[in-house]
Parts: structure tokens; sequence; C-alpha cells
DNA sequence: CTCATCAACTGACGCAGATCAGTTTTTCTT
DNA sequence: AAGAAAAACTGATCTGCGTCAGTTGATGAG
């Protein structure tokens, strides 16, 4: 299923997206980069899994990732969506407690391993990579509180057309340069939004209807950002 | 308004609750001692500004902190609650952001100011803390997701007997061993549930009505902890 | 190709909870 | 102490959106 393989170097990583660890000293990456074990995963297949121990952290090589916690009544909601160059699984292994959230492919990706004493022992060493660290999760932080907010205030068009945006952001477009680059189920975007999927469904086609966005199956192109932005009503 | 002074010591909290500052090495906590200035806040006074700039970290000394959004309608969305020992502020500072919340006393309190320049330079040669500092964003940012999934997915009813008992836990109860132990507004309470003024205070009476606790004016009682945990639902 | 399965969609309905409006109680002011 | 102002409470709507149920369309297996 999955495959193990050596030969990812992170210097890829560095070249097309800067990832954190570049913030890590060379001599430090290139002790990363001797103990780290890629490994592939298809589309659905689980990185890791809510609950259980963290061993090591993630660095998403090529692919896509979502984070999502699941529900008491089983629903999921999605926290996070992960693209080539981030980190996955720190916040576990920082606190030192079992994963709350599971990883999950999008796509067929890559990513890399590395061990958790390796990680917290450059991590103690080397300044400049625990402060890009703490830059990430502060960074995390904001977003997750201001998600908190909008959750609590604003209603499910609003949060849907700001979905879009986030989307749009973190994967990109196509070569069309409109169609969002990633193919989510009605079921996964309504849970990024935390509604229910008929909702999701019904305001999309809302949104087609008024000419912000075009659906053809799974892809999602976005005709009118700046009425798509109106829609979501950010202040900030 | 604000009465500034030096005479609160560093080793009093350290004392009292183990602050996260004591994780750092004796000489940089010598250095934050000398540094730091205490100042005293007022009930409903504002110790820094959601869009300001941060020029340092805070401590809390004595009292009750809450830390809140503005929404975009004039909402507030309570993020955190801060007691002694905690600090706060910390989110922009390492983000190197403005604010993104307000922090405001909700008691009379004491909060110490550690400049900007000094925290940084002892975080960046100090690894024990900011291991503690990244342990402290780590599990702030595992309880953000938890509240977005419980917003995304629970009922007000459930999300506000949490809420009483995530007071409890925070600040604590009186010498009865009921009584939450900080005076909140209904509307207070209903910002950090995320619902409306008036839903918080039809289920609380609904509470009472069910023997679960006791409300005279701002005081809460909690009677009955194991029927409140039931109506929060919580799985984990 | 055909059938089976699952996702996408649509409509109807019901209700949790927001909003509005009005009353009572508490708190603050002078 | 009396009056004003704010907070707490209560009841009466109203509606956003979740739920349910059923149809259509897409995808994949044999």
């Amino acid at each position: 299923m999955c495959t193990p393989y050596h030969n990812a170097s992170c210097k890829n990583c560095q070249d097309r997206f800067g990832s954190i660890l570049f913030k890590a000293e060379k001599c430090n990456l290139e002790e990363i980069e001797a103990s780290k074990v890629c490994t592939t995963y298809k589309k659905g297949q689980i990185v890791f899994q809510e609950g259980a121990y963290p061993f090591g952290i993630y660095c998403v090589n090529t692919g896509k990732i979502k984070l999502s916690h699941c529900g008491d009544d089983g629903r999921e909601q999605i926290v996070r969506l992960a693209k080539p160059g981030d980190i996955i699984g720190y916040k576990a292994l920082l606190s030192a407690e079992r994963y709350t959230a599971s990883a999950i492919a999008l796509d067929d990706s890559s990513v890399c391993f590395i061990p958790k004493d390796l990680f917290m022992s450059i991590l103690q060493k080397d300044a400049s990579l625990s402060l890009e660290m703490m830059r990430i999760l502060a960074s995390e932080l904001r977003k997750a509180e201001l998600k908190i907010t909008h959750l609590a205030q604003k209603p499910v068009r609003e949060r849907l057309a700001e979905t879009l945006l986030f989307i749009k952001e973190t994967y990109g477009v196509e070569q069309d340069g409109a169609t969002l680059n990633v193919r989510l189920s009605r079921e996964e975007i309504a849970n990024l939004v935390g509604t229910a999927t008929e909702s999701a469904i019904r305001l999309l086609s809302e949104f087609k209807k008024e000419g912000l966005l075009e659906l053809q199956g799974k892809k999602i192109r976005l005709l009118d950002l700046e009425e798509i932005t109106r829609a979501a009503n950010l202040q900030d």
C-alpha cells in the first residue's frame, strides 16, 4: 500500500516551497535528510489517525493532506488543509499527547517522516528552527480563533464563500486561472465550512445561479472573485 | 488609572502557580525580573487592544483576564480566559502581527509586562523556555480546534454545560466548593459559548429548574457536576 | 454493457435558536 | 433614598438551516 523510500531530497522542498525545515541550520537539516523516510499514500489513505501516539512529524513532499477531527456523533470536521512543504503532526508531538486529528491524503501524496527523538533534539539546539516553529503555531492559533468567531457569528453562506477563498489560497487554481486545484466532495466542503452537506450543495448552486462560479462535477471554477469576497463579508 | 510598579516578584508567581516563565534558566529569569513592569488594572480596563502592535508579552500576577475578538458585526467572541501565572499576548508577538484579540480585566488585576526585545532574545538562547512555549501553543491550538468542532456540531445546551465546566476548571470555585469563582455577565457567558444572550439566560434557568445549578445574581453554584457533565455530552 | 453503489442534487418539513419587544430586577448615580 | 440606566429575564415570533426522503447522475465492478 504505502511505499517507503529515501530518495526524495529535502532540497526539492526547499527550492519549491521554502518549507519551515529550512530555517534549521545546515548541519541539522543534513541530519534530518539522513534520517527521514518518505512514504507515498494513495488518495484516501491515512497518514496518521486520531487517538494514536505520535512517533515523529511529517513533511508533505507532494500531494494534498486534510486534517480532520471526528466529532462525537461521527461527523467529520476538517481543521486544516496541508500542501507540499507543510509539516503536519507537530501539535501532538509538542504537547506530548495523542493525535487529536487524523491526516488523510486528498490526492496521491508523498510524505516524509522525521522521527520524534531526532526532531525534538534538533528543536532544542536550533533556535532558528524553534522560533519558526513558534511562528507557525502562533499563526495557526490565530487562524483557529478567527474560525471560532466566524463559526459563532456568521451565516453559512458567508462561511462557504470564505472557505472557497481559503481553498484557493491553499491549493491555488489550475491553468485556466479559475478552477480550484483540488477535488473535494460536497461533504468535505461542508465539513470544512461546518454545515450539513445539503446546505453546502444548495448554497453552491445558489452561487452558481448568481454567476459567482461554475460547477462541473467536483470541479469548481471561481468566476467572480470580487463578488465571492463580498459574499464572504470579510472585515479583516 | 493603571498604576505601574516593580515590586511584584516573579518568585511569587513561581511559588503559587508554576508559571511558564519558570521553565527559563535562572539567569534569564533574573533578567526578566529586572526589566518587567507590573501594572494594576481595574475591572473592565483594557490591557491591550485588538489591532494594536505588540511591544511585549504580559504575565498575569493576580486577577482574571478575558481575551476576546470583536466580530464584524460588533459582537464579542471570548477566545480565552487567563488566570494568574498565565501569559497573554504571545500569539501576536510570535507571529509578528497585530493583536487579533483584546485583553480586558474581569476583576481588578495585576499584570506584569515583559518587553518584546528582551523576551525574544531570551527565547532564542533558552531552549527550555522555547520548548515550553511551544507546548503551550500546541495545547492552545488543540483546544481551539476542539472548540471549532463543537461549535460546528453541538447544540447550544451542550456547549453551555461544557463552558460552565471550563470556567470551573479555569477559575475554580469559592469556599463552598460549588460557586464559580468569577463574575461574568450573561452576555459574557453567551459570548464564550457562541450564542445569543437570551439563549444563554434561558438555558441557565433551564439548568436551574432541573436542579443542576443555583443562580443568585451573577453567582453560579454548580450543584450536580455529574449531570452537568452528562449535559455537556463529552466524548473525550 | 448492465447492474450496483455512492455522490450530487432537490423538495418538504420541522425545530433550534436568533431576534424583537416588553417587564422586572439589579446596580449605579446624584 | 429616589431616579436613571443597565442587566436579567420572559414571552412571542420568525427563520436559517438541519433533517428526512426521494430522484438523478456519476463511477466502478463484473
